[in-house]
DNA sequence: CGGTCTCTTGACGGAGTTCAAAGCTAGTGG
DNA sequence: CCACTAGCTTTGAACTCCGTCAAGAGACCG
């Protein structure tokens, strides 16, 4: 498990070999079933979850009293509440697994003294922020720009073999809207092609 | 103008004497008039740009030929097209100064080597990165559960000073509505206290 | 002061929601 | 291994929020 982490970190930083040993006596592996709460909201966010295997989902209810998906996670992803964690204040996020997950899970006080004492690894996870902030962006941008159909598109194009990963009404509200609307698309689609 | 900038250092990370030298080495400063462009769209973006005094935009050009205001800075904020300075491709965003702006820039070469030597410099860029994240995230959140009028509350009551400092159509792009619409949550608000 | 940029107002239209009901699918226990 | 149930998806009608368009009123700057 954890040579699929440090695989994940050589692709993108130059670490020692003293850090990954370092490394491994912080992390903590953890299996959750299947619709397993990984982090209930107004908990804090102790950890930062690496997915070795599996796929979750970080969502909050609304102002209407619904579920609202925020983020999904699968394979060699980082999840977490960033906010709760960094801050160390209650998450707003409900973190819960869809299928069984196998992770491995670092917590703050780890965190802090990886980034300390290694610069190969500081540099990994800033370069995950880099990426992270970078597609919030994009996302951002997709919002202001594309309409529902647009933003369904362009998901399915980015995200193919996803799409029948997780039912349609979690990836409804993932891309904004009800899955009335996104059932709607769909056919529209599917009476395109005909 | 240096001193602002490790003044902001200091709050968020330790650094040496010798790497702010080595940072005022690599800093370039520029003043932007009114109006200025910063970046052009379709450009690399080569700096990291951080704002001593003015206010900024960044913004693209949408699929219905309006211009979209993705973020806002001001002094003290780092203002860059993240996407584009780090994967060194053409940026989908302008930036453009909207009011005279006294502006400490690093490019590319100048950041790595920051990294590289400057553990301290290197924290500092990783819990900005943060908060951007933590930003986005949140402003994400905003967009999902929240009408237009609920979103200009919220932003209202988070930036009350920041209101009067850019004309209203901007604002309204911002928040992701016409300016049409917020002058009718305006009209709404001020009837409403009468 | 004259022109351009900005803000307001109102009528109309459309993308997406809400609500309700029916059809489908998959997991579970007997 | 079948039947039953709970959860998921589809459909359609009514509705709502916000955008579009057009016109007018201020406001700022040379």
């Amino acid at each position: 498990m954890v040579d699929q982490l440090i695989a994940h970190i050589r692709k993108f930083s130059t670490v020692e070999e003293a850090d990954l040993i370092l490394l491994e006596s912080l992390i903590r592996r953890k299996t959750y079933q299947k619709k397993e709460l990984v982090l209930p909201a107004g908990h804090r966010c102790h950890y930062q979850h690496f997915i070795v295997s599996g796929c979750m989902r970080s969502f909050f209810i609304n102002n209407k009293g619904v579920e609202q998906i925020v983020n999904f996670g699968i394979e060699n992803w980082w999840m977490t509440d960033y906010d709760s964690f960094v801050n160390e204040r209650a998450s707003a996020l409900n973190i819960q697994a869809l299928e069984e997950c196998e992770v491995l899970s670092i917590n703050k006080l780890g965190f802090d003294e990886l980034i300390r004492k290694s610069s190969g690894l500081a540099n990994y996870f800033r370069i995950i922020l880099e990426k992270r902030h970078i597609a919030d962006q994009r996302r951002i941008q997709y919002m202001f720009n594309l309409t529902g159909e647009e933003i369904y598109d362009t998901f399915f194009n980015l995200n193919p073999e996803f799409i029948q990963r997780v039912p349609q009404y979690m990836l409804a509200s993932y891309l904004g809207f009800t899955p009335e609307f996104l059932s709607k698309i769909r056919k529209k689609k599917s009476q395109g092609l005909s």
